[in-house]
Parts: structure tokens; sequence; C-alpha cells
DNA sequence: GTGAAAGCGCTAACAA
DNA sequence: TTGTTAGCGCTTTCAC
């Protein structure tokens, strides 16, 4: 079945191909067709299944109608949960939705952004790595709208849709604190990202306002795992008096789990862990693992909808700048022995 | 900065646009362009960063340079982890990729599918959900590569990367067997999916096999989490001689753990519980869940590389049908205490 | 060796 | 009320 052009249509019903393309684009009332005719074509374009190819269209008007979006890897469950929702929302106003994973690497940043520019996208959605602030920053210049998420580049301004790491992180220390552990460390990546550092603030503010000594190790971003359960492994192993881990990252607790094992202490039991974000199904960890979640439905709503409207009208005024909550899920990885009152 | 087009670049380097896209396309030799010429311009375009609009090479070739992949839920792990590695190796090629997750509804595939063919893609790749044959029959006919994959809809003459099913759910199950379970039942999806027959088949045999009596509660595919843990924890508190299970899928498992846990059970003392699939990091559930694990990075490189072929070669003959392994792995879930021998 | 020009399928001024 | 036509940016045939 050869696929149906304009030009087949308007030869089928003997108008001509822009009366056909008014119609399609609601445009038959300003140019005044008759409704008649107005239905006539509607009911053959209907009937014959006829769809204007996009790559023509978007030659023409300019607009490819897809969004382009930069996450860190679109194999994690954090992105692609996001993804997932960002693709729904996005395909029920006409958009299309293309990814990329930057491996928060920039370079391969950059490239996928210059493919996304090459590709025509309207907009862009991002989870920025480092560095891509002046390639972000060209891109709403250049009147692109763009929405970042996940990750601040405190010096861009556009819409950004971000969640509160610092309380979040505050309050699963807290929680720690409030459990009775005393020498609660912090494993975290080696990153001068935003939201990673607000983590860590919010680690070292819990620590001093409980008069508690601070501990923290950092992971350099691209270990692979052996070597990341290695280090972690190593850590504890030098901080026997540790009897909690706040570990900033899915990832890495998944590493410190291993970790724990393999020096074999258990979870719960000899040491307590929290994590920040709950995409892992911790929840049936065996302690199951208590974590700070993250409103990936609100986020992925939020992102959608800021870029949506931004589309929709067509103008660079008035940033907005959402901060979502995280929530605390307490579970039996923080229920602490307190094995100074049990002696 | 306002992005370059062919004919800025022609205008500056004083030589026609077919001369420009002759050089760029690697058509210089062919069409008797000076080396020196060729060099000029390659270096031109390279300093100024130029790069040809993609939707206008695409309505000029007809080709757009981009794979449509439709996955049940781009949201799952395993989809996720293949679609990144399809992701990759594309790029690599010059291809990109635009995901759909069907949700395996028939109508939203169709929808979907319809959509990548309006965006021109160039090769399909395909988890088919029920009832989408002669649509993927269609695009073949059309001329389009298909590769379809996780699934087979017999039917299709395409190329297809497929996991044995059977032999990984026999393998399940014959390990539960060795393991000196008893009464092995089996929990698996409500669907005609050839996937899930084969493993059912294979669980079958296996219980065959053993001269043990079979017991399969099969759910419904759309239950929300919740549902889908009650019907599991019902069917369990009927079968209480139950001492093992085997779960057609790791979402079915999740529940499953959930239910026993509710059932105030616990895995592998009370209960033995192997998984087909095993993407949710089972390794670190305590206990440790016994998985059948299907080669997700082979199953992603297969297909992208069969891909990548047809389109290059751009031929419809000789179709390939790859059955990958799955891995057996044994942990905790199904260490039997074996309680008649205890007692 | 190189360039003019037609055409890919559609949109939207501008005519009529 | 409807049709003509000039692009959108690129590829490719064919003539120079």
């Amino acid at each position: 079945m050869k696929k149906l052009v304009i030009k087949d249509i308007a030869e089928q019903l003997q108008v001509s191909k822009s009366t056909i393309s008014f119609v399609l684009n609601g445009k038959a009332r300003q140019h005044g067709i008759s409704i008649k005719l107005e239905n006539k074509i509607l009911k053959y374009v209907e009937k014959v299944g006829y769809q204007p190819s996009r790559i023509a269209v978007g030659l023409s008007t300019g607009k490819s109608k897809t969004i382009g979006m930069l996450v860190e890897d679109i194999s994690d469950p954090f992105f692609s949960s996001i993804a997932r929702i960002v693709e729904r929302s996005a395909l029920s106003s006409g958009y299309r939705v293309i990814y990329g994973s930057t491996e928060n690497d920039t370079v391969q940043a950059i490239d996928l952004l210059q493919a996304f520019r090459n590709h025509n996208v309207d907009g862009y959605i991002i989870a920025p790595p480092p560095g891509i602030e002046n390639h972000i920053q060209e891109l709403i210049t250049d009147g692109f709208p763009v929405v970042v998420f996940d990750r601040d580049l405190p010096g861009l301004n556009c819409d950004k849709v971000l969640i509160d790491n610092f309380s979040g992180a505050l309050q699963a220390v807290e929680h720690l604190v409030a459990r009775q552990f005393k020498n609660i460390a912090m494993v975290t990546l080696l990153s001068r990202q935003n939201q990673m550092e607000e983590r860590t603030n919010g680690y070292l503010k819990a620590i001093d306002d409980a008069g508690l000594v601070k501990k923290i190790k950092q992971i350099p971003y691209d270990q692979e795992k052996p070597k990341c359960v290695e280090v972690i492994r190593k850590f504890l192993a030098g901080q026997k008096a540790t009897d909690a881990v706040f570990f900033s990252t899915n990832y890495l607790a998944l590493s410190g789990i291993e970790a724990i094992r393999q020096l074999g202490l258990r979870v719960a039991e000899d040491i307590g862990i929290i994590v920040f974000d709950d995409n892992t199904n911790f929840e049936l960890f065996s302690p199951s693992i208590s974590a700070v979640a993250q409103p990936v439905k609100q986020i992925g709503e939020q992102v959608t909808q800021i870029m949506l409207n931004r589309l929709q009208s067509n103008t660079q005024a008035g940033f907005e700048r959402v901060v979502l909550k995280t929530t605390l899920i307490a579970r039996e990885s923080t229920v602490n022995q307190v094995p100074a009152l049990v002696k």
C-alpha cells in the first residue's frame, strides 16, 4: 500500500492541496471554506487513512512536534520512570519524545544536544551533566523552550523542576539520629553536581545539629560496580565504629549493601542504612531498606506540563522553578538495636 | 547563532550547493571533485560546525536515519536496558532511536506504529503485543526492515531475536525439583503470548518429568499491584501444601514476595521461589532470589546488529531467527530446608 | 570538474 | 470561497 500524499487526496477530491491543508489544520473557518467541503474532506481523509508526512510538515513549518529528552541513563529506573510519564503525556498532545543518555558525560551530552537540534526538536527536557550551561544557554537564547530537571545549574535561567535535596538528606539523617544511631557515615559520589552537594549539605547539617562526627566517603563517578563495592568495603572496614550509613544514591546503596555482606555484617542488626532515592524495590529487600523517595510521577508531570505550555504559548517569560519535596520512608534497615541500651 | 544552511556555505566558498552536498556525502570522487576543493570544503564545514538538517535530508532522501522501537513499557528494567544498548549502538552508526510504550495494548501499539511510519522511521524494532501481526506484516511487505524481539509471532516472517523460554522455565523448575521441592506452583500472566505459553510449557514438562502435580495460577494482565498481591495471597492461602513457586515474570514475583510476607511466611525457609527474568536486583534481596536471567546485553546487540545490517544492505532475504539461552542463577530463595528430611 | 534546476510533501502568503 | 505558487533545506540528474 503506497503511502498517500496530499496531492492524491486533492486529485481524488478535485480541490487544491491548500484547501486540504487548511481543513486539516483547522483553518477552514478563517479561510472561509464551506462546512460542506470541510466535512467532505475530513470524511475522505479519515476513510483513506491519510496522515500528513511529519517530515514534510516539519520542513515546511520549522516545527518537528518532537521533544528531546536528555537523561543520564535511560536504563536507570529513576529516569526511565520519568521518561515514561513524559512520553505518555507528550503523546496525548501530539508530541513525540526522543531520548538520549549522557552517561553524565559533557561531551556526549553536547553531541546529543547537537543531534537533537539537528533533528529540529521543538523543546528540550534536560537532566544536565556538568559543563553544558553554555550550550543550554544558547538553546534558550535561540528561543527554544528548555526545562531542566533533577539537577540545577544555578546560573541558568529557564524552567526548572527540582527536588529538595537538602531537606531530603537532612530528613534522612535526622531519622537516623532519632533512631539513636551515633556514628553516621555518608557514602556519596565524588561530584560537583549541585544535587549531590545539597545532599551532602543536608547530611552535614543534621550531623552538626546532633553534635555528631561527620564521615564522608566519596566515590568517583564512573567506577564499575565491583570496584565500587570494594571501595565501600574498605571504607567501612576502616571505620568499625560506624553504625549507620546514608547513601546519596540508589546505585551506591546497592554496592554498599553488597559490601556490607562481604564484611559479614548484617543490615539493620549491625549497621543501619538509608538511601536517597527509592527506585529499586527497596521495600522488598529483607530487611527492607529505608529511603528518601523522590516524587517521580510529579516530576514527570510537571516537566511535561511546563514544556507543553511553553510550546503552546511560545513565550519565554516568567520561568518557573518548581521544587518538589521528598518523602521519608522508614523501613527495617533503620530499626536500631541500640546496642548501648541493650547491653 | 543562526543555524547555518548549505546555501550559506556555498556562498562563503563560492561553489554550488551540489558540490558541497557531494563532498559531504562522500561522493566527491565519483563526481570528480578536486581533492583540493574537497578538503577546503571539509575544513570549512568542520570549522563553522555545519550539519545538514536531518529533516531536509529526510524529505529529500526518504530516509530519516531513525529507528522506531516498540516496547511494552520503557520503564520496565528489562526493556530499558535493551533500549539503552540499542540506542548506543545505533547512534554510533548515525541512527537515532525513538521509543514507544505499548502497555501491551494492541490499539496503542497500532497508533504508535502509525506514528512511527509517519515519522518516516527507517526500521522497526518491536516487542509485539498480541494482534498486530497484520500491521507488522504490512510494514514488511512495504519493504521496511523489522526485527521482532522478546516475543514471537509465529506467523510472521522477519528477523527475530528471541530467548528460549521453554528451556529457561524447564531449567528453573528442574532446579526446584533437584532441590527437593515437592509442591511446585506456577504463577503467571493470563496471556496468550507465545513467550508466556512457552514458559508454562517448560513448567509443565518439568513437573511432568518429575511426576509431580501441577498448580498454575494465572493473573490478568492489567492488574494493579495491590490487587495482584491479593490474588496471589489468596491463591497461596488456598494451597497450604505449596513449598515452592515459579514466577513467570519479575513483576509477578515482586507481588508474590509481598504476598508471602503478608501471609507471615518466610521466603526460602517456608517457601522456595524462583523467577523468570533477573532484572530487579534479586541478588540483593535477603534472602536473595533465584532467577532465570535473560541475556539482555546480547538481545540488545543482536537486535541492533541485524537491524543495521538490513538498513545497509537494503535486502529482505534470509531472515534470521536467533534464539538466545537463559542462565539459571541459583540463590538463597531456593535453598530447601527439606522439612521431610529435617524432621 | 562543476553548477542549475527539479523535486521530496507540505504550508501559507497572495491572487482570483 | 478556492486555487496558485513560492518556499522550507537538501539530493541528484543532467547539462555545461
